[in-house]
DNA sequence: CGTATTTGACCCGCGC
DNA sequence: GCGCGGGTCAAATACG
């Protein structure tokens, strides 16, 4: 199992390379982002977790089930993480083929559950401007967190990406951000890929890409994680708010 | 006045 | 079957 993290000015990545070998698959999301401006800092699950690529119990368990990626198929069948505790999830993983896949078996009637991810960032502010245009449509109190849990939804017409932002419970300087589907549009305002920042070096590739749930569907090899940047570029910019 | 936000009500899935 | 908790709806309200 490898896991490299990368750390490119504003942008993270993370590329998992996952056995078996020949399917291997990179995978990106924001390890440890740390900012230079704004003082963000976008962060997954411990280390210890990144190392093999997907979450753990601990993780999933009583304290925030929503920090994950992910996980490519394989870690479910081979790894730590039961079969049991991938049935509480209930959520979708992306496997080495790049297919979005359910964890559990509740999909099994052929529907294609929407890919999620979580993440947290150290922020001021409650909603990270992350390119997209988001309508907030609820709010509520959660019994796991004393803070309130915020539900916003893609305002684009025909999306139905959905997001959910609460603060941390443990550390209220981290909100925590959710993910729902993917967006079928490109992010409002942007051209083109910002491309890999220069000199730096490109990941490997091997696989269809993993596309940032959040992100528009993405070239078939797009190991920069483009879409990733709408975040990366969100935590960097915390101090704009706009949804 | 149009649009976004707030917030209580309602719905639904899940565990007991 | 019932209660609880999370997610969504929609009317009221705020704001530019």
């Amino acid at each position: 199992m490898a896991a490299s993290l990368g750390l490119v000015g504003h942008e993270a990545y993370a590329a998992c390379s996952y056995p078996p070998p020949a399917a291997a698959a990179s995978y990106f999301f924001p390890q440890e982002l740390v900012a230079d401006s704004g003082g963000a800092v976008m962060e997954l699950p411990p280390a210890a977790a990144m190392a093999d690529c997907y979450y753990l119990p601990e993780i999933m368990g009583a304290r925030t089930p929503d920090y994950y990626c992910s996980p490519p198929a394989p870690v479910f069948a081979n790894g730590r993480a039961a079969a049991a505790e991938n049935e509480k999830m209930n959520t979708s993983y992306v496997d080495c083929d790049g297919r979005v896949m359910m964890m559990s078996g509740s999909a099994g009637s052929g529907g294609r559950p929407p890919p999620r991810i979580g993440f947290r960032t150290r922020s001021e502010v409650d909603v990270l401007d992350d390119g997209f245009k988001w309508r907030k449509y609820g709010k509520k109190a959660v019994k796991s967190s004393p803070n309130p849990r915020n539900y916003y939804r893609c305002s684009a017409e025909g999306c139905g990406v959905k997001k959910r932002v609460e603060r941390d419970r443990d550390d209220p300087r981290y909100i925590v951000t959710t993910y729902d589907g993917v967006h079928n549009h490109a992010v409002p305002g942007r051209v083109a890929s910002p491309g890999p920042p220069r000199g730096a070096q490109r990941p490997a590739c091997s696989a269809p890409l993993v596309a940032a749930p959040w992100s528009a569907p993405a070239a078939p090899c797009d190991p920069w994680g483009t879409q990733l940047h709408a975040a990366a570029a969100a935590a960097a910019h915390s101090s704009e708010s706009s949804y």
